[in-house]
RNA sequence: GUCCCCUUCGUCUAGAGGCCUAGGACACCGGAUUUUCAUUCCGGCAACACGGGUUCGACUCCCGUAGGGGACGCCA
């Protein structure tokens, strides 16, 4: 038997990252055994049908380096056979129509209320012989059982039961003829051929209600997976306080995809004691057992540093255009002489950061030229007994013939050692503050050789002539 | 309120009755390296929610309590 998962997103407009990771695992899941990860649209309420929405979860996906088989399928589409399926329940036997009003429906919620009951339809049109009262267009319910138990059995959280008397006759075709979730999902997933349902634990209690279509339908029923969700860093649900719930917004803040898809996997699955796990070795290794079955919490302490694994890993030609990407939203130019200083400081520069944001940040004065700010910190350190170390370099610095890192440290330490009593720190810092407009930077001399002695002239002087 | 699920260091987790003096990772603390910051490398702190069973033996199995999460729509 062929594997087939789906990705069933509802178009919100953006992609939560409890999504993310159930389209992860149904991907690993589909991929490991060569299947398919279809991907479908669940719109069956007609407002919800948006191409921005649907959009916006293509690129999240995309982002996140996952793909899918077939057309994304819309089930706002499909709404005529979804009535088809349900109009066959009626037929059958199966299903009801049923005629109450709203008015009915909020009376006998309130009594089921009282009485402290899950349910709260009476069943009143189940087996009714009464005439359809005029003018009201009716629901269509199906049967559910009304004894014994029900169970299910879940590949994460193992057999699952409930009483039958738990379950109503739920509306599978809305008033308006058109299907609810519950039937629309069933149908479907069954003709689609979905084999396994990786999906959020919230859903857990549906999978009864679905389990009654399957039935009524003669439909195997497919293996389910639910995972736990995530939750904050306070354990209460991840919501818009707890900074960043869509993808798009860790990739704003910096995160690798390679990255999220390491913590994410990590955040409810596990293998032994693995902690860097790349796709890679996740399609190899992947399976449902190892999703564990309590809810986790998000953690951006652990994220980074996972994120700076992938950081040093990754190539420096790309992390150039993704860095001067930034630089572009910043509205710092960035020439081909800055690409250069770039590319050829990115290995200590990847080294360093924990992500692009970070790594920009570090790098913002390969890029920038003379008239630029100094920060706080910087300016602090020009001060009188900075200013003049800096003029002793700068006049040494002009004379230097060759302009390369190990002769600018030898340069500094001999200064250090005249003037500093050999405090190479006090000469380093009010030159890195006057040569980066900041207190801490890659390393110096590095930094000095990349930009070359012209360059590192004309800052000195700016910055001898700026600073207080 | 009713039903369902969950419960190992602060966090993510390993653990399938004796391998556990409960392991790893992140965070945190201390030390080494370092021109700053960061990295890197050592070392340290720190948990089986509670109460009953079952068993020769329970983190592992069962029951209860507490706590957390989820579901109860003509939303998905």
């Amino acid at each position: 038997m062929t594997v087939v998962t789906r990705f069933p997103p509802s178009p919100t407009g953006f992609m939560h990252i409890g999504t993310a990771r159930t389209g992860l695992f149904n991907w690993l899941f589909a991929r490991r055994h060569g299947g398919k990860m279809l991907f479908r649209i669940e719109d069956t309420d007609r407002a919800r049908h948006s191409e921005e929405a649907v959009a916006a979860i293509v690129n999240g996906l995309h982002w996140l380096g996952l793909d899918w088989d077939g057309d994304i399928i819309s089930q706002y589409g499909r709404s005529d056979r979804h009535a088809e399926i349900a109009h066959e329940l009626v037929q059958a036997g199966k299903a009801y129509y049923c005629y109450c009003t709203p008015e009915e429906l909020e009376q006998m919620r309130e009594d089921a209320k009282k009485e402290g009951r899950i349910t709260f339809y009476d069943r009143r049109w189940r087996e009714s012989t009464l005439t359809p009262p005029e003018g009201v267009k009716p629901v269509v319910r199906i049967k559910a059982p009304m004894s014994g138990d029900r169970v299910v059995f879940d590949k994460v959280q193992g057999e699952v039961r409930v009483q039958s008397e738990q379950l109503d006759d739920f509306i599978i075709l809305r008033a308006d003829g058109t299907p609810t979730y519950m039937l629309a999902v069933v149908v479907d997933d069954h003709d689609m051929g979905v084999t396994h349902v990786i999906r959020g634990d919230d859903h857990l209690n549906n999978t009864f209600r679905q389990n009654v279509i399957y039935e009524a339908m003669g439909w195997d029923i497919p293996a389910y997976a639910h995972l736990p969700l995530i939750l904050g860093p306070d354990g209460a649900k991840l919501s818009k306080r707890h900074g960043a719930t869509s993808v798009e917004e860790y990739r704003d803040m910096g995160y690798l995809p390679e990255a999220m898809r390491n913590y994410l996997l990590r955040l409810g699955w596990s293998h032994g004691d693995d902690e860097i796990i790349d796709t890679e070795q996740a399609l190899q290794w992947f399976d449902l057992e190892g999703i564990g079955q309590s809810a986790s919490r998000f953690d951006f302490d652990k994220l980074n540093h996972v994120n700076a694994h992938y950081m040093k890993l990754a190539d420096n030609q790309r992390l150039t255009d993704l860095v001067c990407d930034l630089y572009k939203i910043r509205n710092i130019e960035v020439d081909e002489l800055g690409r250069s200083r770039l590319m050829s400081r990115m290995d200590e520069l990847k080294s360093r950061a924990k992500n692009l944001v970070q790594l920009a940040d570090d790098a913002e004065f390969f890029v920038k030229s003379v008239p630029y700010d100094f920060d706080e910190k910087a300016q602090a350190q020009l001060n009188e007994d900075g200013k003049y170390i800096v003029k002793v370099i700068r006049d040494n610095l002009s004379e230097l013939s060759s302009f390369t890192a190990p002769e600018l440290e030898v340069l500094c330490k001999s200064v250090a050692d005249y003037h500093r009593d050999g405090k190479l720190g006090k000469v380093m810092m009010p030159l890195r503050a006057a040569i980066t407009g900041r207190s801490s930077s890659p390393s110096l001399v590095h930094a000095m050789e990349v930009l070359g002695q012209s360059e590192v002239l004309a800052r000195i002087d700016f910055a001898l002539s700026k600073a207080v």
